[in-house]
DNA sequence: GGAACGCTAACGCGGCGTCAAGGTCT
DNA sequence: CAGACCTTGACGCCGCGTTAGCGTTC
């Protein structure tokens, strides 16, 4: 059973070379959440896919391992937030400093104990 | 032979609590860099110093590896070129967009490739 | 000349990707 | 019932902190 823009672990292991049991992991992990059928197939959506794909990138390109994955996945997570929120703001086409606010509180979390 | 505000390896070794050849690695990875006597004993600034614990609070709290750590840095160097920068401003107390926008540029640049 | 520094090489633990075994769904 | 999914556990590589050995500086 197939949908549109929603892919099974196989699928989306061949489209991003991954091994299945490595997107387990990063599941496991809490840095992709794919929803489930009610078999409890993982089912990856669009989003997911990208999120994969640069997860993979920033470990392999980059070093970073999964507490690093994690941090850069945060910031990402706020600067969409702010967009979308941007979204429905007038005119403001980018609301980048305010994408780098959220950039820089994410960090500061981490620096709380500095 | 001592000066204000500069040790030597073993007493940052001390004052930190890391190990003399941890810091040497950093430096070797190129995370501080720490200026020379003409004997070539490195000697750590006071910014060193909190760079270091910086490194240290990343690592042990955070689980970065060195490539997440050097992302962190990079981001911060940043963010402190701002502020630098922004003093010679007149009254913009806090450049914390600017700075979030070097936090964007520092993410971007690492995503370049996706 | 003893203590602390420099350097390079080797050991050891832990994170993470992969493989294996057994059960369930299509 | 064959194939693809699920889960849990184990193996193996490698990054990185530490130790060791030897030469140099204070």
């Amino acid at each position: 059973m197939e949908f549109e823009g929603v892919y099974v672990i196989s699928v989306v292991s061949r489209m991003l070379e991954m091994h299945p049991q490595t997107l387990r992991k990063y599941e496991r992990a809490g840095l992709v959440r794919p929803s489930r059928t009610d078999g409890m197939l993982r089912l990856y959506s669009e989003e997911d896919v990208r999120r994969l794909r640069l997860i993979k990138h920033l470990v392999e390109d980059f070093g970073l391992n999964l507490a690093g994955v994690e941090l850069v996945l945060r910031m990402r997570d706020g600067i969409q937030t702010l967009r979308s929120r941007a979204a429905h703001a007038p005119g403001d086409e980018i609301t980048i400093e305010q994408a780098l606010d959220e950039l820089l509180l994410t960090l500061e979390q981490h620096e709380e104990g500095l």
